[in-house]
DNA sequence: AAAAAGCCTTGATTTATATCAACAGATCCG
DNA sequence: CGGATCTGTTGATATAAATCAAGGCTTTTT
């Protein structure tokens, strides 16, 4: 039931099996169907969700009802309005799931405790959220400096995997282009 | 001379002369003549700059000769290729003072040594990155769903700061605007 | 099985931004 | 001090992306 989450944690920190056992109690775990709501803008985000199983993603509409993709989650992935989380402040973003999920929640509380009781997970937190600031530094400077079709060619490559399971246009969504644009920008680089 | 530095760690882990002592003596000092480099791309970064007094930016080169601004960094922030920083692969990003500037370097064998005798500086470097984190996700989140007028008004609005103290072509650059784009968006904005 | 919804593509047109070029004021530097 | 560099502005034109509209294919729902 935790299988992926104690991988992806006992690769970066060694656990023992009371460590484990310790995490284990403050873990829940929760299934939800394809389209269904993790997390509405406006409600506070209690948790930070470890996609098990799935996919997931974060989002935000605005007035003229455009979703604006701001994140994906995969399998191994965590996803959460960490702004929300960590103050407590409405939640900006939307979470649901794209496919049927299972993930495993890790409130705020559990969190505390956690690391009150299992210090290294502070090194854990730590790397994570290490490794999720440098792959949103890598996506800005890509924003940034690359033009559109070497943007998407870079999606690919880094991405395969998401590109494989998510529809074009929210693809589109998260790199800031129109459905239309993408189209045309792939229709270009087949081209080649 | 370590003012800033110790202020913003007492008001995130309040620690003891002692504590402060230890962190001290890992710590190096650094002036920057206006347009030295810290860093260039292709070096390793070895170690996280925060800014006692000054500016300095980040930044990339593309092949045609343009320079995009990644990040600033005035007193009070840190600045540092963390890509490079962590895996010790070659910096991709440019970081130079542009005004004359004093700082303090955290190389990685400090941060280690302090990390194993100051445990609690284990929670100010997640809540430094934390912050670091939510910033990016904030400009990411504007850059994609945000009207470019209404993103400079947000930019305005978030870093006055910087707004007045740095060329506005760089300000641009920062929003990956050409510079004569951004001209004609603060006139446009200015007639309102 | 049929209807509806979701998804991707293509074409025509509009709008936003980049590019090229010139200029004037400010600041830096020998 | 005076020329050079840096900076911000404006205009004319070219290029890229958004918008509007339609069609066909696939998947989901009833």
């Amino acid at each position: 039931m935790y299988e992926l989450f104690f991988k992806s944690l006992n690769e970066k920190i060694a656990l023992t099996k009371e460590e484990e056992e310790i995490i284990k109690s403050y873990l829940t775990p929760k299934k939800l169907r394809k389209k269904q709501y993790l997390l509405q803008a406006g409600d506070v985000c209690k948790a930070i969700a470890f996609v098990e199983k799935g996919t997931l993603r974060a989002y935000s509409t605005d007035e003229k009802g455009n979703e604006h993709i701001i994140q994906f989650a995969l399998e191994g992935w965590t996803i959460s309005d960490l702004y929300s989380f960590i103050t407590g402040e409405p939640a900006q973003y939307h979470i649901d799931a794209l496919e049927d999920s299972e993930i495993v929640l890790i409130t705020k509380s559990a969190q505390d405790e956690i690391l009150k009781r299992v210090p290294k997970y502070e090194t854990y937190t730590r790397m994570q959220l290490t490794g999720a600031y440098m792959a949103m530094q890598r996506r800005l400077t890509s924003i940034i400096s690359l033009p559109v079709e070497e943007r998407y060619i870079q999606f690919i490559s880094i991405y395969p995997d998401i590109a494989q399971r998510v529809p074009q246009h929210m693809i589109a969504s998260y790199m800031g282009l129109k459905p239309e644009t993408l189209s045309r920008i792939r229709k270009k680089i087949a081209s080649k």
